[in-house]
DNA sequence: TTATATT
């Protein structure tokens, strides 16, 4: 398209087949970039591959992108654990946001790994995509692009392809399909260890009838050069699974679904620590601002590192048990033990217990956060674990 | 037949 349509419409910048358009082949796009949350976004990195095929971008009417919202985004390959809330708070970074759903499976309620965030300002939207597109978050690379609106006809145009010849490249099988219709994404599995092709795919169209033309079109034929026939059909929907398989995800589902008042502050720092995970930085997030109060100078060096940090929690009522100490601790980060001490002879909690948490920062955050913590009618105090006798 | 792309 020319560059007077590319100004006037961004979104189709996004997806597309146009290999003088950035986000061509997106899957194939390097992310070494390290987005400084505060700063103006740079420009999308350019795609340097060979050219060697036509431009079949769409034309903005036939996209449909004149009508298609400038302000919600999908968000794609977000980490398996990541919750609603981290979703909004690392978008709601950018600007203001409307509304904000991460999506998750209706039975179990794990996460699908994607969602979307709708922002007040269209701007905003923009700046999230060249922001936050390509972030990597634990395994993940996450991908932010403009939702298409939301229809039937988009749904199930998901293809397996199988048969493939090894030496076949992404590039070349989006060639091979993109006669058919406007490719979302396509991949190629290849082999863990030996990194070569395993000869199977993926590719989604926009809609499922562009899927079944290329069915009808390419499912039993042989691609130019290749000496066995391709099988083309849809994909394996993820979301049906045996009743084991449902009960066993039960089963692990952690309780993260409805995540009550207290840990929201356990999922900032948690997703402080993706970032730091990502990038080895401390982003605006930092536990040293959560709240602008909770400053973690000040507190004594704990007694010990050897195992994890073993932190001192007092005031427990004289009924509590282990599970209340995980509860609590939990969110914050990885805990390796708890103990509630009790009186010898009537196995009553003594009014106080430990909890160990392998990393510092997190044990950190878990005692700036529930020192003082209100728990039933007591006041609980929380810090490191100190040599020193404590009074009662 | 992936990790999970339309609320």
């Amino acid at each position: 398209f020319s560059s007077q349509k590319r100004q006037l419409n961004p979104a189709l910048k996004r997806n597309c087949l146009c290999e003088e358009c950035p986000f061509f082949n997106w899957t194939q796009v390097p992310f070494a970039r390290v987005p400084d949350l505060n700063s103006p976004p740079p420009p999308p990195p350019p795609f340097n591959g060979p050219s060697t095929i036509s431009n079949n971008c769409s034309s903005p009417v036939e996209s449909g992108s004149i009508e298609d919202s400038k302000t919600n985004l999908i968000v794609n390959y977000l980490p398996q654990n990541m919750t609603q809330e981290e979703l909004k708070s690392l978008f709601g970074s950018i600007g203001e946001i409307e509304s904000c759903k991460l999506v998750r499976d209706k039975i179990t309620g794990q996460s699908l790994g994607y969602g979307f965030v709708n922002y007040v300002d269209p701007k905003d939207a923009e700046k999230a995509i060249n922001t936050l597109n390509g972030l990597r978050l634990q395994t993940k690379t996450i991908k932010v692009s403009y939702a298409r609106p939301s229809s039937a006809s988009i749904r199930d145009a998901n293809l397996y392809v199988s048969g493939l010849p090894k030496t076949m490249t992404q590039k070349e099988l989006e060639q091979l399909f993109s006669q058919y219709g406007r490719i979302i994404t396509s991949r190629i599995l290849v082999d863990q260890v030996t990194g070569v092709s395993r000869g199977v795919g993926f590719i989604r169209f926009d809609r499922r009838v562009e899927a079944e033309e290329a069915i009808k079109g390419l499912n039993c034929q042989k691609p130019p050069g290749a000496t066995e026939p391709i099988t083309v059909k849809f994909a394996n929907n993820p979301s049906q699974k045996t009743s084991q398989a449902l009960l066993s995800q039960l089963y692990q589902s952690p309780n993260r679904r409805y995540p009550g008042p207290l840990a929201q502050q356990a999922q900032r720092f948690r997703l402080d620590n993706l970032l730091n995970m990502a990038y080895g930085v401390k982003s605006r997030f930092s536990p040293m601002a959560i709240d602008g109060v909770t400053s973690l100078a000040g507190i004594n060096i704990p007694g010990h590192a050897g195992t994890g940090w073993c932190i001192f929690v007092y005031n427990l009522a004289p009924d509590a048990d282990e599970s209340i100490l995980w509860q609590m601790f939990g969110p914050f980060g990885a805990v390796t033990n708890v103990k509630v001490i009790r009186d010898f002879n009537t196995n009553k909690c003594k009014g106080f217990g430990f909890v160990t948490m392998t990393n510092y920062d997190e044990a950190a955050v878990a005692i700036a956060s529930l020192n003082g913590y209100r728990l039933g009618d007591r006041v609980l105090q929380v810090s490191f674990k100190t040599n020193k006798t404590h009074k009662a």
